[in-house]
RNA sequence: CGGGGUGUAGCGCAGGUGGUAGCGCGCAGCGUUUGGGACGCUGAGGUCGUAGGUUCAAGUCCUAUCACCCCGACCA
């Protein structure tokens, strides 16, 4: 995958929020090697288990056989810990909150642009507290980093819930994820967080002292967002005209295109256009002057690109100290005054930001169902997809079996369901709904 | 890793039965244009994925090989 200089301003401005709110949450960034020793990974047996199939291993390095392959990092759990064992020794330590932005890579036999790439781009959060509580709190403090995110920035509404054994991240004691419903109507996981329990704490031996000199075990968290929200973006918002990115992460929330025939024209044009410049002080726009293009063309582009607002000026709208504004999420076109032009041009974006949202959040429900017949079951499944609630008897035959007869998984345990029922497909005692759906 | 498909100009493609490599878009120059993907004229651009082979002659036939795409099993 190649993110060119547009989608990485995107990628840019997705890492300024998040990082944002993990400073704020008191995390720290660091940087480890990109390189891991072979035999670390090996120390978490269900970790290694997991993962070895979709490693890529370094086996030459200086022209020469190494001693002991090294594997490029298909996440950095292993090597982190590995440090952590040395940093912390006392109570004093913890709790240690850490943040990486880095690349991975996962050697997909098959993979998908944005989705499922070779290489991706993300951050993985890493912690180590004193107790399993405060680790837990953690690991669901970051979950809702991500849905705030989600559905304020990306303008994405998600389901947050638990992941079943069989979808959990492998050394995890649990993984909790958002997922996100497509416009094909599949669920694309689009951040996951982890509570490790003591698991890496025991194969990397990271003990600290308590208060009463005892020698404990810390308790782990670890959590991941990647460039597959960017795929999210696009599948959730875009249409058949393009891109329609949520003004939040835009990299370019306004388009000037200038309209002129005359020379003259162009000079009272440009003109106009410095004072909406100074309108825009502090909103992040593109003036498009462009020569080799009609205004058209230009029009085109921007909407391919999702930009939010476009601003058209020409002599008409020169003439009455007046812009035309078009939003790409609606298409609609409105005549504006240039004076007060910046309060509707926020507005506007705001508007759109909601707007984004709140379709997404109609078409998630439209396509949601509660079903408890696994004969309609599978004809939502076969037609037209979409989130199924539906009770579960909690045990990995069945999970398998629905999985092998409709593809569906389960996409995530919501937290705080109660309704008791019969799992769909074998009948037994259910205590609650979990959502099923086909996944990327 | 199995099944299918495609490699010909920057991109998208056409090139029955072997016989001088083409079209559209894009690109360059000039002119006219510019309010929803402008038009005319002129022009540049190709070891036909790669390597062998058959033939007087291969984009075309044969063999091998590589790459990419699609569909299934594994995965953020």
């Amino acid at each position: 995958m190649i993110i060119r200089p547009y989608g990485y301003a995107l990628w840019e401005n997705i890492q300024k929020t998040l990082d944002a709110k993990f400073k704020a949450t008191g995390h720290k960034n660091a940087y480890f090697p990109l390189f891991i020793p072979q035999s670390f990974l090996a120390k978490e047996e269900e970790h290694v288990e997991g993962f070895a199939p979709q490693l890529a291993v370094v086996t030459h390095g200086g022209g020469k056989v190494l001693e002991e392959p090294l594997i490029v990092r298909p996440t950095s759990e292993t090597i982190i810990n590995a440090m952590f064992a040395k940093w912390i020794r006392s109570w004093r330590d913890l709790p240690l909150l850490i943040n990486q932005w880095c690349n991975v890579v996962r050697w997909e036999l098959r993979t998908r642009l944005f989705l499922r790439t070779l290489e991706f781009l993300w951050q993985e959060g890493h912690t180590a507290h004193a107790t399993a509580e405060e680790a837990e709190e953690e690991a669901r403090r970051m979950l809702e980093v991500y849905r705030e995110f989600a559905e304020e920035e990306m303008a994405i509404p998600v389901i947050v819930g638990r992941k079943s054994e069989a979808e959990k991240f492998a050394g995890a004691v649990h993984t909790y994820t958002i997922e996100a419903m497509m416009q094909d109507r599949r669920a694309l996981q689009a951040g996951t967080s982890h509570f490790l329990g003591q698991n890496f704490a025991k194969a990397f031996e990271i003990t600290y002292q308590t208060k009463d000199n005892r020698l404990e075990y810390v308790w782990q968290t670890s959590w991941g967002l990647s460039t597959r929200v960017i795929g999210a973006i696009i599948m959730v918002h875009g249409d058949d005209q393009g891109l329609i990115l949520p003004p939040r992460l835009a990299p370019i929330e306004v388009v000037i295109v200038p309209i002129w025939r005359s020379d003259e024209q162009e000079a009272q044009v440009r003109k106009a256009v410095e004072r909406v410049k100074d309108e825009l002080r502090g909103v992040r726009y593109e003036f498009d002057d462009r020569e080799t293009y009609t205004p058209g063309w230009k029009f085109n582009e921007w909407e391919q690109k999702g930009v939010p607002l476009r601003i058209e000026i020409g002599p008409r709208e020169v003439e009455k100290e007046q812009v035309v504004l078009v939003r790409r999420d609606t298409g609609e076109k409105s005549i504006t005054p240039l004076e007060g032009l910046k309060e509707r041009i926020e507005a506007s974006l705001v508007e759109i930001q909601k707007n984004l949202y709140s379709k997404a959040l109609t078409f998630r429900e439209e396509n949601s169902y509660q079903v408890d017949d696994y004969e309609e079951f599978k004809r939502i499944l076969e037609g037209p997809g979409g989130f199924l609630g539906a009770h579960w008897c909690g045990s990995a035959e069945c999970e398998a079996q629905i999985k092998e007869e409709t593809k569906a998984t389960i996409r995530a345990i919501p937290f705080q369901e109660q309704e008791r029922g019969k799992c769909i497909r074998c009948g037994e005692v259910s205590v609650q709904r979990v959502v099923f759906a086909k996944a990327y």
